[in-house]
DNA sequence: CGCTTAATGTAACCATTGTCAACATAAATT
DNA sequence: AATTTATGTTGACAATGGTTACATTAAGCG
């Protein structure tokens, strides 16, 4: 989606586009918590007044780079599953790894996505909407997956939140820094790919028995 | 005249942990973004000068509570490793649990640890070496599975990364509400028990030579 | 060309916040 | 008892942000 580049100095013309790509900007540079509509407007050469035009608040700003992030996720991840079209198993795991990848890119996105920031998810529909349409897209190639017999055990859904957790998790401690890559490590699709390797033997190999039920842990107060 | 009558006494006597409760409190409530010292000390009933003298900023209350919950999760996953310390791969396991649990119990706490509230953690050596702390229970579960025999892949290092990206991006996914509980489904212990179940296995699986490499992915801007 | 409308700017207003200084009370120390 | 230290209160201040009313510009259209 080419976006056209502005050139009228008073009607913007793209606005509010503009406005997302500071944010991120701003997150990126000095986190969520210093940013407010009236620093994006100034940062984006405008008026604080014209900001709101676009966007009620702050967290309606948030929303809207949740939303595009979601989006964004959504078609990395649908181009890395459909290049492996023929081959399930592999595509859940070219999906995972494009799920970490996508964190490392845009880990502000992530963020704002999962971070908290925005108070109640839930209120804003269309941001559930994406969220369940990402979750949809891994849990229809666990299915096909499935269907198709490579895999082996048998709850999909327990699958599909498995691969999803562990992705996100990877994701989430890489975007955060609790893994960092310092000194020649290993890169973040190195990890990926050895995180859902792992997951994926797990759900080939056949199921064992020996569930051990954790002992009863004494909850700290 | 008794004098536990609530006089409204001038100390405290333990403001320090009540502002921290205070602010917990209010973060389950509203979200962290309307939070600031002000704010706690008046839902404290106190004035609100009174909270500087013990936190210099939100940042700092925040790098409180974040301590607090490391320690508090720190003890639960001892507690659940050591309730299992003959047989480390149950140990494993139950600590995952025990880390998702800890999750669902305190999901105040893992948003500010783990959320980006926090500029930048590294600025707060306590912080870090609370996380390292963390971390390394579990390595070190890790590698006592492993070294007794009880894991067959080879890397523990990526072992204990992946062990940890699932339960951690599970427990993420519950506190933010993107996994839910309603109308009797699995219980979050469930969940936890059947994906470290799953990463078990594929751990303990034998190593397969089926790495697939995923495509390139296009990566979208 | 002139009307209408959408987009942006200007300016003022108010609430909240962080910060500070001065003071008050309690507890600890000597 | 006197002094010191820790803790808490009150009141003021500037900075910032959200909000609103109104002016200004651009652009589309008759």
């Amino acid at each position: 989606m080419p976006r056209e580049k502005p050139k009228a100095p008073y009607h913007h013309g793209d606005l509010k586009n503009t406005l997302i790509d500071v944010a991120i900007a701003h997150i990126a540079r000095s986190g969520v918590s210093s940013l407010s509509l009236r620093e994006v407007a100034r940062e984006a050469g405008v008026s604080h007044s014209a900001a709101y035009r676009h966007f009620a608040n702050k967290e309606d700003l948030l929303v809207a780079i949740a939303e595009q992030g979601f989006r964004k996720l959504g078609e990395t991840l649908g181009a890395a599953i459909q290049a492996r079209a023929g081959d399930p198993a592999g595509a859940l795991q070219a999906g995972g790894v494009a799920y970490v990848e996508f964190a490392v890119g845009h880990p502000e996105h992530l963020q704002i996505m999962f971070g908290g920031s925005i108070a109640d998810a839930n209120d804003y529909p269309s941001l559930v909407a994406a969220t369940h349409e990402t979750y949809g897209a891994l849990s229809q190639t666990v299915a096909q997956a499935s269907k198709s017999g490579q895999l082996r055990s048998g709850d999909d859904k327990m699958i599909a939140l498995t691969c999803w957790a562990t992705v996100h998790g990877l994701s989430q401690l890489i975007a955060g820094g609790q893994v960092g890559f310092d000194a020649g490590d290993a890169s973040p699709r190195k990890l990926a790919l050895a995180a859902t390797g792992l997951v994926m033997r797990g759900i080939n190999a056949p199921a064992v028995s020996d569930k051990p039920r954790p002992a009863k842990v004494k909850r700290v107060r």
